[in-house]
DNA sequence: GAGTGGTCTAGACCACAGC
DNA sequence: CTGTGGTCTAGACCACTCT
């Protein structure tokens, strides 16, 4: 009949857009470009506003792009590589790393750090607020939960709170000897003080690492840090160094 | 005046839907319970359809929720750990995995993954395509690269296709003798063909596991692995049996 | 102020599951 | 068949950045 073979598989829209607009990023387009705005672009592909964004959203999600309010959208660079691996890191203190204290108070942690923590979901513990930035970016936001057990010579002199008693809280952590760690990777949402820091907004999809710190065979801090989805490629091992990505190389136009 | 601190950070309402109903989740419901459908619900709290998707969009990304187009939306279980350390995988083929090889075919790369084999970008490889069960629950989808370099010995007698080449081929890899790896975890977007091994709408949220295995300071194999986002909490080392979770412990109603 | 992306609305129709 | 979530529309207004 006149029909070929329509009727099968109909694509939804915003995923052929998304296909359409992700090749043409690879062959029109070059990294900080910026595009049309989403009215025109819309209006070019003959959609709704709406269906543009979802395309737009996927591939921002893929960190293929990258938008700002009342600025536009533009192509975004290669994910960063950013090592979270066991062997690298000297502990939660260690002397060489790009984590930098913000912060630190005495606070009832989340029932889910508690339990991991091993202690009363109502006993407080050393919380300390970090950021973690690569080559001028923030790119994580961490929430460090030390009980006092694990900092047992922490000078009560110190300061209560701030960047100097978080400096005070690791080094002594890093002094009890961290033997080892474990760590888990799922996807999260921003919360809004996280989001804040990232620089995103909040709900912005985000890679959370809950990482346990041991020290004579106990569970000696708890860490979670939110890495920004959208721009971090987490490494295992000696990776880091290499260039992996999902997307074929872009071809230069 | 009259104004005691209004106009201060007017929330978006999806955010604070998104929040109340988290709350919900955790007082007034139990895994596996069905909610109302989107219409009473946005009826209920007195918003658009859009609006409230938007809040329920948000809690499936963080494995709150899950949604079945024809069914329903009901509360999710806790997410599972998946281990991907690399200490207690042996290889690609080692034998206690829960991984089930689909087929095997001979086919060019993507440029990516040509890269990290540091081969030809135009020449064939043995492709993989696996899926890994955990708890009778298909994960993950993967596709494994490997050259022909890396399986010397394999008998061009075997079928050249199939579940069967495929098992020919990671027997001979696990031969030839893997001897490290490194990985990187990232958020992507389910392909069409991932997507239905998954049992989920293309563009789903995925994390990708990269992986480079090493043999001889070469690079012998590249995994590609897509893990649900939603239902799939990654664990490096032994925090495997250990529940983490991001939100406070459900209450029982 | 002009222009951008972000939020929100009130509808419509479609694809799918289960009866 | 009914009911569900998934897609799509054509508008409106808001928050933000830059000039």
């Amino acid at each position: 009949m006149g029909t070929t073979q329509l009727e099968t598989v109909p694509e939804p829209k915003y995923w052929h857009l998304r296909n359409v607009l992700g090749e043409a990023l690879d062959s029109e387009f070059h990294v900080g470009e910026i595009l049309p705005n989403e009215r025109d672009l819309a209006a070019r592909f003959g959609v709704a506003r709406a269906t543009l964004r979802q395309a737009l959203e996927q591939l921002e999600l893929e960190g293929r792009l990258q938008r700002r309010r009342g600025v536009g959208t533009t192509v975004a660079p290669p994910r960063l590589g950013v090592d979270v691996s066991t062997t690298h890191a000297g502990g939660p203190g260690a002397s060489d790393d790009a984590w930098q204290p913000l912060d630190c108070t005495a606070a009832v942690p989340p029932a889910a750090v508690a339990r991991l923590l091993g202690a009363d979901a109502s006993a407080e513990v050393h919380t300390i607020r970090r950021v973690r930035s690569t080559q001028g970016q923030c790119v994580a936001a961490e929430l460090l939960y030390v009980p006092d057990a694990s900092v047992p010579d922490l000078s009560a002199i110190d300061a209560p709170s701030g960047p100097a008693r978080a400096r005070s809280v690791l080094r002594e952590l890093q002094r009890s000897g961290i033997e080892g760690q474990d760590r888990s990777v799922e996807l999260g949402s921003a919360r809004a003080d996280d989001a804040k820091e990232l620089d995103r907004l909040p709900g912005a999809p985000v890679l959370v690492v809950t990482t346990r710190y041991l020290a004579a065979g106990r569970t000696a801090a708890v860490s979670v840090a939110t890495y920004r989805a959208d721009t971090c490629r987490l490494t295992f091992g000696d990776a880091g160094e290499v260039e992996i990505s999902e997307e074929p190389a872009r071809a230069a136009s």
